[in-house]
DNA sequence: ATAATTCCTAAACCTAACTTTAGATCAAGG
DNA sequence: CCTTGATCTAAAGTTAGGTTTAGGAATTAT
């Protein structure tokens, strides 16, 4: 086996601790593209274990597996990688996540306020905020309160 | 209609801003109960609207709905909740808040630490830790990195 | 007394991010 | 050559948190 057959789909799922059915699915996403050998198999590059561990960790930040596409896309096409590409995209990656910790600072500030007057339901309380839940993550309801001052 | 009534579903929903179907739903998760009238139909407190608001800010802070039950529980179950008692699971909500941010806080340093020396896929990097993932919200994969030195 | 709303239940459908399954093919060792 | 283990594809299943639909029944408005 010489070096330049690269990995195999299981052999980078023992590198990354990735499920081998999650680097297909990746793949499907457009998140990976490995090129194929003679008998129809994946193979992939040792750059692209980096790469999947820059998913894996991007992730836990809380990106979407499209925005992570997207963000990778920053990457040069045309040759493997170098420390300092993937420390310009990791930048943004900071930038976002700077983002999600100051909404939810916000957010805890804005409850210790409410705690203090016990108003939990008015529209006038400062957690009543739609742009706070568009940008925190996913689940939930489409609408925040909207109670009338009395209750 | 008597005061003594109690609000309709849909009456609750436009209080709310939440969908009718989503408040069946948290009722089927047993986040809250409300009572038939004679023909069936559920009848909700007033009370109830500060519930399912306290429900959504909790949901915007990352809780679970079995999360959300659990802290509910708190409430008194014989009496309408006082203020006070919303105070006091709120502060369960702020500890959990607070431990959110540290842990995100925790994450986005040590991306500093490797956005300067570019390991990204090492098992020695701070981001490698098990523990952030199983705190940190939901979907991914279930492990993370296990990167040989060299790649 | 209708007509128009609203509400009821049960079941199917939806998205994200995967996993599982089934049946077939490929690769490697003896 | 033959067996074992890894891989392939396509499709269905899974979980969370809901929404939509279908066919009725209750309420409210006129």
């Amino acid at each position: 086996m010489a070096a330049s057959e690269g990995l195999a789909i299981g052999a980078l799922a023992r590198r990354t601790g990735l499920a081998v059915s999650a680097i297909r699915y990746y793949e499907a996403q457009g998140l990976i593209s490995p090129w194929r050998n003679a008998g129809g198999q994946r193979r992939y590059q040792r750059a692209d274990i980096r790469r999947l561990s820059f998913v894996m960790i991007a992730q836990q930040f809380g990106l979407t597996l499209p925005e992570i596409r997207e963000v990778l896309s920053g990457l040069p096409g045309n040759r493997t990688p170098t420390p300092q590409d993937w420390q310009d995209i990791s930048k943004g990656l900071k930038a976002h996540l700077d983002q999600r910790i100051d909404t939810l600072t916000r957010l805890r500030d804005n409850l210790d306020g409410c705690i203090g007057c016990g108003c939990l339901s008015l529209p006038k309380c400062a957690l009543y905020n739609p742009d706070d839940r568009a940008k925190s993550n996913g689940s939930g309801p489409r609408y925040l309160m909207g109670d009338s001052p009395e209750a």
